[in-house]
DNA sequence: CCATAATCCTGTACGC
DNA sequence: TGCGTACAGGATTATG
């Protein structure tokens, strides 16, 4: 599932691949991929085409194409988005889904957009889930004069980031904030850093890895956790996302590749998600998976202990 | 204002 | 074999 690491790895494959072209065409294959953008297609492409990509930018999950005079081209990869590059200029006759043979790779048939550059190569939009979404926007300056995330030094920002705060690699996360913030929220810690307006980047696997390694129980308020607890957890976190980053990201099927089609291989180094039933690295007691906030929280009962006592 | 629940979506796995 | 159900979960929207 995309989170920061994920996310990175596809912003830079299309930095390298987009950065310096032009928007030549944009189809839509799927009208639901595009998101709070009123005019539909025709303004995306309105926005899009004609226009350079300047830069590839990325804050927490959200990623987004500086493209010249202001213009954002935003993009988010929601539970499966990936993008494939294709070269061969037939492939805008074949990838219409409904025309794939049941015999042709799996992503040919959630190809929901795609972009062709002005060398020939077309980005194809796939998204299984339809959680991720395309949207052109006019940028806005950033509040704090600062770049608007990795990949850019101008300060500009799509409007629909705008409320996102900087993730745990950027510079200019004010973590002082990041701290107060969390001591004076009343929901779980695990809610609290999956709050992207809190700080950004995190999601289900790498949250319960932080706390899985600060021995802290997912339910525990964030507001009665010490202010040394709290920056061990993000410390602890700020850690997971490197080494995911490191080395190429989690997956754990063909949903998520990465901007070539690559996997990545840090699900062979988590610790709890996904280990239900088996030892914890730490203790040997059985690790366990509960439901919360209509997802799974993987933990150790025995060395994450419950709030307030011991336990 | 704050916290939490519901919602969107589709493919896969599994029990009966 | 087939059908119904649970599950995966990021981020917005609605609700209490």
């Amino acid at each position: 599932m995309p989170e920061l690491p994920e996310a990175e790895i596809v912003r830079a494959g299309l930095e390298r691949f987009a950065r310096g072209r032009r928007i030549e065409h944009i189809d839509v294959l799927r009208p639901q991929t595009l998101r709070r953008q009123g005019g539909g297609a025709a303004e995306l492409s309105g926005l899009s085409v004609g226009r350079t990509i300047e830069a590839v930018v990325r804050r927490g999950k959200f990623i987004w194409w500086e493209l010249s005079d202001g213009v954002g081209l935003g993009i988010h990869l929601g539970m499966s988005g990936q993008f494939r590059v294709l070269t061969d200029p037939t492939h805008d006759e074949v990838l219409v889904a409904s025309a794939e043979p049941a015999s042709a790779p799996r992503w040919r048939q959630h190809v929901r957009a795609r972009i062709r550059l002005d060398d020939g190569t077309t980005l194809a939009f796939v998204d299984q889930r339809m959680f991720g979404y395309l949207l052109a926007v006019d940028m806005e300056p950033t509040v704090d004069g600062h770049p608007g995330g990795y990949g850019t030094t101008s300060a500009l920002l799509p409007p629909h980031v705008a409320h996102i705060s900087r993730d745990l690699l950027d510079p200019h996360l004010d973590l002082a904030a990041v701290l107060a913030r969390l001591a004076r929220t009343r929901s779980p810690i695990k809610a609290a850093l999956l709050n992207q307006e809190i700080v950004s980047g995190l999601g289900n696997i790498y949250v319960d890895e932080a706390l899985w390694r600060s021995r802290v129980r997912y339910t525990t308020p964030s507001d009665e956790l010490a202010q040394p607890v709290l920056e061990t957890i993000l410390s602890h976190a700020t850690d997971v996302l490197r080494e995911s980053l490191a080395q190429g990201g989690t997956s754990f099927d063909a949903l998520y590749v990465n901007v070539n089609g690559e996997s990545g291989y840090f699900s062979r180094s988590l610790a709890v998600y996904g280990r239900a039933d088996e030892p914890c690295l730490r203790c040997g007691a059985l690790l366990i998976r509960e439901r919360f906030a209509n997802r799974s929280s993987f933990l150790c009962p025995v060395c994450q202990a419950r709030p307030g006592g011991a336990g």
